[in-house]
DNA sequence: TTTAATTTTTAGACAAATCTAAAAATTTGT
DNA sequence: ACAAATTTTTAGATTTGTCTAAAAATTAAA
């Protein structure tokens, strides 16, 4: 399995979630910023193998085999995020790029010590649930941000979006992991929204508040 | 800087210890475990970079600013090497392959912490040093023990072969960095040598004999 | 239900890295 | 010094992964 391979397979993952279907061509191009031709060939190459079934024009979608390769990819991402933030001292928007580099690394053994190392961790620095050595995820309850109302309130566990620019967009008003944010005010015209967190008021826009989970706590 | 290319790099670093001139197309392609030819390509390649000077028949030497790349790559190898044993609970002889992967991924940043996590080692687990930010590296004092006479002793402090087939030979004749080596015996036909180490005497070949490196004690 | 817009696939080209086979240069042996 | 052996380079082919431009299929709009 090569690394461009390996990375067709992740996206799908990740992708298919979206899609009762088949993962369009043109999905998997935008998410890895590449042209449509490009995946066209390479999903044929990959059905080829078996790794995901794939009819013209009908999108792909991934098989038992290709499944399984991807989600050891993702843990193996997540672990390394887990790793660099809990053992090296990266925050949270710095590590998405280097675990992109670190989850190709072929070891069975690391991977297992690694997970050794960091205490079995349940979810990377982003709030994502990391697959156990089976293959197995632990579904997590949350929900987005965008879909509170006004005056719900609700802890925050996770982000749709790890680039390093929402991360530090969400530090600069001191949103992470595990702090309570309620809605005081929603404006219907855009979706935009003014919190409080940590006893300060501030605004977010309908974007910002797509790309943030959070779990109920009063309804 | 592809991987390719920092493989050929280090190569060339490697070898180029042992040669006076340029380093022949042929003991990188025997080294690489690849064909003249395509090294011959490469170091074309490379030197069209500027990375290395080459001039027909005459074989490669590094430029300064080859040396300088390749010496980071090494600083990363020997780096997670050090990591592996350390921090994961890798033995010597599981640790070359894994990091030859790791030694690509690229991020100041990482390499700077795990130096730091590690408490800035000077050598790797083979003995061999490890270079520092700036590219300095120590020259270790050491003879080789094919080259040690009837009688005389060292402390084994690296060795010239990293397979894992070697390291757990010596694993089994319990020779280790650190350990104290005594020459009881020394045969002129073959060179193959009687030791002696903790108490248990055995005989080795002239071929291990070469790949392992002494300090000297008493001369 | 035709036409228009969009999506997807194909055809053809290209760069990187490798290989085999053959030619050219260098080194070695007599 | 000349022939033989060895080393190195070139020529041509192949695989992987990508791209642009054009053709084909699908979907949306009028
Ligand atoms: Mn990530
Ligand atoms: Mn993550
Ligand atoms: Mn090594
Ligand atoms: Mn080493």
């Amino acid at each position: 399995m090569t690394l461009s391979e390996e990375n067709y397979l992740k996206t799908v993952y990740n992708l298919q979630k979206h899609y009762k279907k088949g993962v369009p061509t043109n999905a998997i191009a935008e998410e890895m910023e590449t042209k449509a031709s490009s995946v066209s060939d390479m999903i044929k190459r990959l059905a080829e193998k078996e790794l995901l079934f794939y009819k013209k024009y009908q999108g792909a979608k991934l098989s038992e085999t290709g499944e399984k390769h991807a989600v050891k990819v993702v843990r193996k991402h997540r672990l390394w995020e887990t790793f660099l933030v809990e053992k090296l001292n990266f925050s949270w928007d710095e590590v998405h790029d280097i675990a992109e580099q670190l989850e190709h690394i072929e070891s069975e053994k690391l991977i297992k010590e690694l997970d050794k190392l960091l205490g079995y961790p349940k979810t990377d620095p982003h709030g994502d649930p990391i697959p156990d050595e089976d293959g197995n995820v632990v579904k997590v309850e949350k929900r987005m941000l965008a879909e509170f109302k006004k005056g719900e309130q609700g802890v925050c566990v996770g982000v749709n979006d790890s680039s390093s620019s929402f991360l530090q967009y969400l530090d600069k008003h001191q949103i992470a992991l595990g702090k309570v944010i309620t809605v005081k005010d929603k404006e219907e015209f855009d979706g935009s929204m003014q919190l409080e967190v940590d006893h300060r008021e501030f605004n977010i826009s309908n974007l910002a508040a797509n790309n943030i989970y959070l779990k109920t706590v009063n309804s």
